[in-house]
DNA sequence: AATGAATGAGTATTCATTCAT
DNA sequence: TATGAATGAATACTCATTCAT
């Protein structure tokens, strides 16, 4: 019956599905629909939970174990995400699309989801922080925007990779390539050696040494020393 | 009349939106919506177009010329980019959470403009690394990907940054921790120092050399010629 | 003005007619038809008014004087009546298809027409009745309803011949065949020799000498000499 | 619920009837209304044909079989005619008064109706005038036209019928009156011996034995066996 | 004399929701 | 338990009508 429910409000979104059509296409009449799920915002209500629940179970199965190494845990995370959400389109859909844009009672829902997830993103990029045994200077507003970053990263990469073919394969293709694009930022980051915005060279890719912006300092540009220094750390 | 449109739309949903609401906050009566915009389907398109329309212009012009280097381009870009989003947050709601989740004819525009700014970043990284000469390996689908991702990156940290307090200083701010996140990655892949899936090792951080995963190959194992190279490592 | 309001009320209908239409038809402003005819009720008012004095002077414009024979009179009415709708079928069918079925202030206006041309076919034939001299047993109420049928059988006969191309010259064919329909009929009634119901004989068609039923009774059952009698048939 | 539709249909017109009312007269709510008949042209198109159905039904019971004679047929017909529309004065306002004007969808229905109608009465005339196996000389545009007038005829009768208090008498009555008005100047018709435009003479009513006009000629001037002629004069 | 601009009042239609069974 | 039948409440849209100019 939630099936018949996920499937409809992802199809046609929330405020255009009707009653009528998710029973029918539940196989079941509709007074029975407000016998389990009193109301249409419950029914939501209820989708909307059963999709996060699954969609954080299935990161959390996927992740590996705390002993191992943060990028390891982060890619074997994003793995089981994309894993996840090429598997259930249309239960993405439900969290990405339309929960998170249709008033308080479920946007809050999402959001306490994708706090969660990027609480645990955080924890990880804290942790390789620490196990950098670095001088991170990062505050933890930043670190905060950087799993903001990351997750909405990934989020668009799941729209992006659902939109061709979807397969198993292309999961892990899809965490890979994100995390080539973060990693290296994330380890200069938290290795001390952030980028800078340029001052009007000509060529400037790459985490530069120079003294860090707004409340991204880079103050230890100290790998600095380190020869080519270590780079991707 | 468009601004109470927006606010609305951004406020309460496209479908909870009530034409009458919309009038009542435009300070007009209804009819006199319905004199210009001829219905509420071309209210929305009108919202959704100007909205697609200021966002792309700021973006634009907030970007250095095409002779400046792909980070200070890109790092421009996503400085208008935060700064506009900060700016009108309705704007930004329209687009980003109502548009998107609307059926066809508003998808679609969203859609539209989303391409040409995915076009553009697409653009960027292929001269960075047309610019590193490297061999970059990167399909034509990987840079494609990168663009999602950093695209995604950049949607989610403007709800976030919106969130707190903005103002003109955080854009800068945010812009900055987005260019730190993502463009040591850029970098690296774009000279053929990826980061792969890691072995089960302990500690395998940053861009690694060994064979890349998946699409992302990463041939030029070589942070080879070393020289000062590096960096963005 | 008028007339861009009675071609559109015969076109669309009173209720379809939209003032913006009939304003836009008259090549003025919408104020300005308010400015003349108070509303739309008057306008329609005014245009039903219009036709329905059109209609009953050119009728009466065509009749003969009083002096000629009834049915010459009847004859050069009916001509008129015809070539007056052909003429303007759009103010016939203001006044035919849209006042009569729209409510209390039109349909009286119409109506009053109509008894108008009734009460003066109504007098042709008490007068035929009375040049014949006959005893014409004819009920006031009879007679009310043979103008009742031969008016019905006009207006009927005036949408019929609009139908094809109508034309000068079909108006005085329309008209002798009407007269050719109902001529013979009155003729007989006002002479006494009245159909009657067929008892159920083979074959029984036109004026019998049967007693006449219900309240057109046939007094002088033999008129004239009987003899020939059997007439019309 | 048909009932109360064709009540306020009738009553106040096709425009100004509201669902409210219809649906509040009916003793059901409105949105019960749509669930069976799913929009305010559907409703209107079912009423009309109801009524038309019913008409029709009613008109062909009352008939006599084909074995009686045509005046016999007719008269049936007219008593089954003007006995159903005094039965039910609103279905017969609904199918002369608001369908006929009200655009196509019900103006086709209707005239669908009246069609078949005045099929079977130009049989029926044609069949008279095949029983007199005179040389009936009648175009069949002419026949039309007289079943036009004659239908026409009855229409208004039936109208002005329903103004005084009607009552199944009444409905003999007004037949009888029609046949009187009618018949004799069919059966002259079918017979050659047509009414003929005057030519200013004092005196002639009644059909007259001069040559017919238009397209209604008398061929055969013959009060032919001279005898029983000379009728309907 | 004439109108561009604006609106109050009303209508068809839909949908979440609930009885009676 | 399960549903066919019914509805209250809300919404998009239109139109006759009027000022301010």
């Amino acid at each position: 019956m939630l099936d018949a429910a996920v499937t409809t409000f992802a199809r046609r979104g929330y405020g255009a599905a009707s009653m009528d059509e998710i029973a029918e296409l539940a196989g079941v009449s509709k007074p029975l629909v407000y016998l389990y799920l009193h109301s249409k915002e419950e029914l939501f209500s209820a989708c909307v939970r059963r999709e996060a629940d699954a969609l954080v179970t299935a990161v959390r199965a996927a992740v590996e174990g705390p002993d191992a190494p943060a990028d390891r845990q982060l890619w074997s995370g994003l793995r089981g995400f994309f894993a996840h959400t090429a598997e259930r389109p249309d239960g993405w859909a439900v969290l990405y699309n339309q929960a998170r844009t249709h008033g308080e009672p479920f946007a809050g829902e999402v959001a306490a989801m994708r706090e969660e997830i990027i609480t645990f993103v955080t924890q990880l990029i804290a942790a390789a922080a620490r196990e950098d045994d670095c001088v991170p200077d990062l505050t933890d507003r930043d670190v905060a925007g950087l799993a903001y970053a990351l997750v909405g990263a990934a989020e668009s990469m799941a729209g992006w990779a659902n939109g061709a073919e979807g397969s198993g394969e292309s999961a892990k293709e899809t965490a890979a390539l994100l995390m080539n694009f973060a990693w290296a930022g994330l380890a200069n980051l938290m290795e001390g050696r952030p980028w800078t915005p340029p001052r009007g060279g000509r060529r400037t890719s790459g985490a530069s040494t120079a003294a860090a912006p707004g409340s991204v300092p880079g103050p230890a540009p100290g790998p600095a020393s380190g020869s080519e220094a270590a780079p991707g750390s």
